[in-house]
DNA sequence: CTTGTTTGTTCGGTTCTGCCGAACAACGAT
DNA sequence: ATCGTTGTTCGGCAGAACCGAACAAACAAG
């Protein structure tokens, strides 16, 4: 692990070019500075100092390192300004867009736990589907957008961050007067079944046709809605079965949810923009979209060290 | 000053969830890392954790200091990968752009003291003026260029990493058979003076003319020339006197330089392409040049420090 | 309601890192 | 040749970081 101490005192070595004018400037003793770079030498496993005459040069090395510590310690500096700049109370207006079943499972219940504690922030919830909710953040047309990917990694560039907030696992829902058993669904049994589909083309009907198909059999097509909620109903009377996010599926509706044998996975994510210090308000809105209690955690890195 | 260990805790207890978990995982016991937490929300006078029934939570600061301390986490280790990567004795053509004056002062020395010293590395030089120097850069080119500006703050864009060299100061250039005064010159002086000048519109020529009717006369045109050795040639004969970039002064010619009682500097810089890390041979063409012992060293930032 | 388990925090003692001052070695200027 | 300057090494000390134990709080189970 990289010291930014160590890491300030070369960039200083490297502009200020003696390491007493280095230990003055930092109020430190000269033999203390000498001790810390050779300390950083050690750690780095690289000479980054060259004695020449009674002076001392920076290596090829040791140069590129001051000029990136110098980078780094600027990082350093813009995070603990933006961390400042969160200190105050979240005020305005944040616009955040949300796709359809995200909405209700999980942006709905934030814009209402932050309404009651946050009187000064207002929240504005945005339908937006994933493949125009990209363009509407891009544009300024939104400020936090939730969207899902069947990727972990998004590529969507560098002007934007990705939060991970769950996984959002693909489900069998079906009536409960229905013959359906318990633990994972294996689509094959369900062959002969009344089958409720998105409309032609839609992300949900390609990816139910697919899977069914791999299994074997063609669905019959009891009726194509473009909205989950309507799904749900006509699954709910028994008049057919569905493959469904499982976000999507709504506790209150009479339903038995199964998950597959072979699991389907979406990630569901936040995204911001990037560049530009993240406003509180917003940033209040990231952190309660992450501590939804019912959205399953989902680990993102291990965030390896080294010595 | 912001520790990337601490950061690094809180990042894993972002992932982690718990505090005995990321002790399990950094090795340390739960009590440890209390503390060093409370030391991180301490340094940085904000509430980070939020106790909450028998577990912990991320404050909305929390949370997104774990995010920018993942990145920063991540800056550091590439560095640390880059710095590894340098440590392979440096093999391979770098192709160093510089134009006219900085050719023969910064680019021919620093290129014979490299083809002594590291027999495996290629240094080809390409005359190239800073206006053409960019897009050679930006091209794939040239790996390194020298150029000069007026402003030590290049607006060239975030894909190009900037590396100040020397400072170059304007001088009036004249035959030592001339009565030149000592210390700076007031350009009034030489108001009835026979001037040498570059070509129309160029920068020198602009410069030149701009100075003089600054100082309240039209200079005298004597000359017209495109290369400095040949102005060069032309004061030393006695038929001119001239402005020049210091740096386009060879010694070897029998003229006498004064700065200007108005100073008028140059920055001189060498770019490189940031973004993929730096190779071996091109950093070492960047150290040799920074360590130019006739270039007047440059001090670019006094790093700052927070506690 | 009580008990047991899990979680985070506080306290005292130990270990280790970082710092200083002095002494030393090397270089360069007077 | 002498002196001042620069960087490094060594012994000693102060403070930071760590651990284990004890404590407080919350949830689950009996």
């Amino acid at each position: 692990m990289l010291n930014p101490w160590r890491l300030g005192l070369l960039s200083r070595l490297d502009t200020l070019g003696t390491i007493r004018a280095v230990a003055q400037d930092a109020n430190m003793s000269a033999s203390s500075v000498s001790q810390q770079l050779a300390v950083l030498e050690a750690e780095t496993r690289t000479r980054l100092l060259e004695r020449t005459g009674r002076r001392v040069r920076l290596t090829p090395a040791g140069l590129l390192l001051a000029r990136r510590a110098r980078a780094i310690l600027d990082h350093m500096d813009t995070v603990e300004a933006e961390l400042r700049g969160l200190t105050e109370d979240p005020v305005g207006l944040v616009r955040l867009g949300a796709f359809q079943s995200a909405i209700h499972t999980l942006a709905v219940p934030v814009v209402t736990r932050l309404a009651g504690a946050y009187p000064h922030l207002e929240v504005q919830l945005l339908e937006l589907e994933p493949h125009e909710s990209i363009p509407a953040l891009r544009g300024g047309d939104a400020d936090v957008i939730i969207t899902a990917t069947d990727f972990v990694e998004l590529p969507l560039g560098p002007d934007l961050e990705i939060v991970p907030l769950a996984t959002d696992p693909i489900v069998l829902v079906a009536s409960p007067d229905r013959p359906v058993p318990r633990g994972p669904a294996v689509l094959s049994a369900y062959a002969g079944e009344p089958w409720a589909l998105d409309v032609p083309q839609s992300y949900m009907a390609n990816l139910t046709l697919r899977l069914c198909r791999e299994s074997g059999f063609e669905p019959r097509v009891a009726c194509r809605f473009s909205n989950y909620l309507m799904t749900l109903q006509h699954v709910e009377a028994g008049l057919s079965i569905a493959l469904l996010p499982d976000l999507a599926v709504d506790r209150r509706y009479r339903v038995v949810t199964r998950e597959l044998a072979m699991p389907v996975n979406r990630t569901i994510a936040a995204v911001v923009r990037r560049g530009s210090p993240l406003r509180a308000a917003v940033n209040l809105v990231l952190t309660a979209l992450r501590q939804q209690p019912d959205a399953p955690a989902l680990v993102d890195r291990p965030a390896q060290e080294a010595d």
